[in-house]
RNA sequence: GGUCGCGUGGCCGAGUGGCUAGGCAGAGCUCUGCAAAAGCUCGUACAGCGGUUCGAAUCCGCUCGCGACCUCCA
């Protein structure tokens, strides 16, 4: 195992090494989404990232506990009304119906584009009994209080206990005034920066709950700190998230945690950049959001084409997770060609395999570059889990391989100990790591009919060899020729 | 207004003091029945100005431009 892992600390806004509490186990929580609509490809960046943080943690072998949380209740729009009560009225829906509509959503989008499920998926609601227990906590120990049937955390008592609300994001509380927005409930606060922990229920609002302090339901926050502490300990690795999450909900978890358990959660806070179109961030909000169907199928009047999810998923890896990622078509395009290359040159590569020959001798220079480059893909990798520079020698590697696959190198002149190192290591980054698959890029259909247009004409002609031939191939492929009086056509074999 | 970040060749995008990033596009060449694939070679870029240094895209300062966050967001 290479330990030699550094990566970002939001916290301490520079590169550490990589130290897991327990080693070889890691605990990584990252916040899922919000269940009320259909993610959009800014949403689908951060979870990518997160996915090969963690395919390249256990390809290091380390054993993770990835845990990523669905949230279900709590998070409430401008006006103080939730988000999936909203949509559950809007739509005459029961609040569990959206939730589960667009969790199934969330989960066809990640495997679409080849994501790995986290090891534990835990929702908010399924957490309320925890997620009172800590509030009753925090009242116990004087660090929050009671207003109105909410209960707010009390930010300025907190300070005053010695901790430091806003190290996270750099926030300085005295100046959180300025700026901030009008927001439901605010006069029931002591200070504007205190953020609700339980949120009364109106008569109107349809997800509400018992509890101490009347019918209400969880504050947002809340529920990251129970589920992180409950599955991963309240210390743990790694909790990531989107780079908009760092303040108000990744500061307000810290202080949450400092205060129920004494610790503050993870020791590393990693955050990914957002997804932007034509330089401005990608949301919902401001209606410059893509589906990631209508990406893949072009339906979208930005789009020039449909972009394979593969191609979108190389697209992503080929920017570090902490620079902003601008989307365009032609930088789409340049990723397809470039996904292609890379997708050829594994194919070469599966099709390779070591001859030896005793009249070749070891190319050092080729022999040493090849080595060079595979320590490379560790080294980029290892340094904050760059994928772009990743990315950047596989393709060196490609040329390599298609070298020995044109046959202007020979596999000996690598010697097999760094030939085999070569493909397993290419295999490694490219499939294991980067979770990138060869995909089809044309429809089989059109190639079925062009063959099934030569057997006709072997028919025609009687050429029956050819004819038998044909059909074998087809047949083998799971595809069957249809030879009527009417004419030819051909069906999947059943 | 506060906090933070960014500005790299035609495009995308790594790179934080000296060592070819890479991809796409373009040009030339090799191979080749044709076409393609593939390989090789090429452009010589770091917003502007000033400073530190033997040496700066990389450090410092200023200017210009862009963006994110400041209780909706991955």
């Amino acid at each position: 195992m290479l330990k030699n892992l550094r990566v970002y600390n939001s916290l301490t806004r520079q590169k550490e090494e990589f130290k897991p509490l327990n080693p070889p186990y890691v605990g990584m929580y990252v916040c899922g989404p919000t269940v009320y609509s259909n993610v959009h490809l800014g949403n689908v960046r951060t979870f990518m990232s997160f996915d090969v943080i963690y395919r390249y943690l256990m390809h290091l072998g380390y054993k993770v506990r990835y845990v990523r949380n669905i949230t279900d209740v709590g998070h409430l729009l401008d006006d103080g009304t939730d988000r999936i009560s909203k949509k559950a009225r809007l739509d005459n829906l029961e609040p569990m119906e959206v939730v589960q509509t667009y969790t199934n959503d969330f989960h066809d989008v990640m495997t679409l584009f080849n994501s790995i499920p986290p090891s534990i998926e835990p929702s908010a609601i399924g957490h309320l009994m925890e997620q009172i227990e800590v509030v009753k906590d925090l009242l116990d120990k004087g660090m929050a209080y009671e207003s109105e049937g909410s209960v707010y955390f009390d930010v300025e008592t907190y300070n005053k206990a010695g901790n430091n609300y806003g190290e996270l994001s750099g926030r300085v509380l005295d100046e959180l005034m300025a700026g901030s927005r009008d927001l439901d409930g605010q006069d029931e606060k002591r200070h504007p920066a205190d953020f609700a922990l339980w949120k009364k229920a109106s008569p109107e609002h349809i997800m509400r709950w018992d509890s101490p302090w009347g019918v209400g339901f969880p504050g947002w926050h809340l529920e990251c700190s129970v589920m992180s502490t409950k599955y991963l300990g309240a210390n743990f690795d790694i909790h990531g998230g989107g780079m908009d999450l760092k303040f108000p909900h990744h500061e307000c978890e810290i202080a949450q945690n400092c205060c129920s358990t004494g610790q503050k959660g993870a020791n590393y806070w990693l955050h990914t950049n957002m997804l932007t179109v034509n330089g401005t961030k990608m949301s919902k909000s401001l209606g410059n959001s893509f589906l990631p169907a209508e990406l893949v199928s072009g339906d979208h009047p930005m789009l020039d084409e449909g972009y394979s999810p593969m191609t979108v998923r190389f697209f992503m890896l080929q920017t570090h997770y902490s620079s902003t990622l601008d989307f365009s078509n032609e930088a789409l395009k340049a990723s397809k060609k470039g996904y292609r290359k890379l997708m050829n040159g594994l194919r070469n590569l599966k099709q390779l395999s070591y001859v030896p020959n005793e009249e070749v001798e070891i190319n050092e220079k080729q022999a040493n570059q090849v080595n060079k480059l595979c320590d490379n893909c560790y080294s980029a990798m290892n340094d904050d889990f760059n994928t772009a520079l990743t990315i950047g020698h596989l393709f060196n590697l490609t040329k390599k391989i298609n070298n020995i696959h044109t046959g202007n190198l020979q596999p000996a002149e690598l010697g097999e100990e760094i030939f085999n190192r070569m493909k397993e290591t290419f295999l490694a980054f490219t499939e294991e790591v980067l979770g990138l698959k060869d995909e089809p890029a044309t429809n089989t259909n059109g190639l079925i009919e062009g063959i099934i247009d030569m057997y006709r004409k072997a028919k025609t002609e009687k050429d029956y060899a050819q004819v038998d031939q044909i059909r074998a191939m087809l047949k083998a492929e799971g595809v069957v020729v249809k030879d009527m009086k009417s004419g030819i056509d051909w069906a999947y074999e059943e």
